[in-house]
DNA sequence: ATGGAAAGTTGATAATTCTCAATGCGAGTC
DNA sequence: GACTCGCATTGAGAATTATCAACTTTCCAT
């Protein structure tokens, strides 16, 4: 294997059968039967936070269900500016795009410690010719994939700082089982929402003080979302 | 028929064989013979500036090849702010998440007029059950949808407002084959680019004072493209 | 536990962008 | 050709965000 700063890497002899995302990744709905015969292609990787799982313009040979953490996709402009154009986290897909023969098109760098499961696209392709119904759930990949993009465009790229990461707040709170959220570092957030580190730790700072979100520690927070929606005008669910 | 505003309707005769886009829109590799079976239920709409080829929240019966203009996608947050999220040219799919039984993401806005070709989602689905290459084409275009929405937070959401809108000139300019490209109203391009009208027209109003564009009519402009890439560092070609 | 590096916070100031308001321009109409 | 409506442009001042720099806290690794 070449997934950089790999951690460990185990056969997935019996680990799909018991998976705790498969209801909803990549093979939602396969037949156990087929599925077995491909089965020993797939390894599960373990990768461990700021680990790369691909770069950009590598060529696409995998692509990855992520079990466990949260992954950030990253672009980067002619200056070097970095840009995280989404973020990843149990049950979607990284790598995608390596299902069209196309090379990787971000960076794919872990936020938290990972656990994923890499899966060649020529297994993909294999299996997809057998059970017709793949090709539905990596249709509904690339929606979830599009739909993720144009929120991030409309909700966490327009307007003012503090909406911003407000609405990045209800992301991460909304995306996480727990009762305290990932908060990724204050360099991260602006980059996901065009603004400086800087701005970002004031309007944090800020919305501590106010008593919306309270630290458990500097990357956990628990937030009062009935608030933060309000402020915001989002649906209160 | 239930688009709103529309101008005109034809049924696709012969025009399909004849298409100019056929070869890069949905039916690219789609055989005549097999095409021909269907081709009674897609129908050529024309609609005018500033129609709407669809709406946000309607039942997703019909996806819509672009003959001929541009069409915006458009969200709102619930102050009612507009965000672009997306612009639809020649070639391209509007209302792809149709295909997979959604109802409309956006509102599917004309900036110029448009010529279209609906097809319905049923048509879609009958042709790609006798012609599987369907699905790739399809895929091709969730991926070309997928990475226009990921440039379009990196290179045009990010960055000073100068640099965005050279950005997006560089976009016009290269995705028209005419010598002068259309050029979307202040308001518009400041809700592609999370900008207000006055920002945007300054900053237009400045790159003519500094001879980087030339405006033939309000709505039509010609850029030295070389001096605008070198500005924001973009590969020459 | 401790030292040190990395990350977060805060301050002061500059730069950018927004807001509100007035004015100019142009395409289409009568 | 004058009128007019809708945009585009420009101006001035306020608000927001970036920048540069210092300082504090947190988190690891020894």
């Amino acid at each position: 294997m070449t997934i950089p700063g790999s951690k460990g890497e185990i056969l997935t002899n019996d680990i799909c059968k018991v998976c705790t995302v498969r209801s909803v990744a990549l093979f939602q709905d396969l037949d156990l039967e087929v599925f077995n015969k491909f089965h020993s292609a797939i390894r599960e990787v373990e990768i461990g936070k700021g680990d790369h799982l691909y770069n950009i313009g590598d060529p696409g040979e995998r692509v990855f269900t992520i079990r466990q953490g949260i992954v950030k996709l990253v672009q980067y402009l002619p200056d070097g500016t970095q840009r995280i154009v989404r973020l990843l986290k149990q049950g979607d897909l990284a790598g995608i795009e390596a299902t069209t023969g196309s090379a990787y098109q971000h960076d794919a760098i872990a936020l938290t410690a990972i656990d994923t499961c890499a899966i060649p696209v020529k297994t993909v392709e294999m299996l997809a010719s057998e059970q017709p119904q793949l090709h539905k759930t990596l249709l509904s990949k690339w929606k979830d994939a599009l739909s993720t993009s144009d929120s991030w465009l409309t909700r966490l790229s327009t307007g003012p700082s503090r909406y911003r990461v407000i609405r990045m707040l209800i992301w991460l709170a909304e995306n996480t089982t727990e009762k305290a959220f990932y908060l990724p570092g204050r360099e991260d957030i602006g980059n996901m929402l065009a603004l400086t580190t800087e701005t970002v730790s004031r309007t944090i700072a800020d919305l501590r003080r106010d008593g919306l979100i309270e630290l458990v520690r500097s990357d956990y927070a628990r937030a009062d979302l009935r608030k933060l929606k309000a402020i915001v005008k989002d649906a209160t669910d």
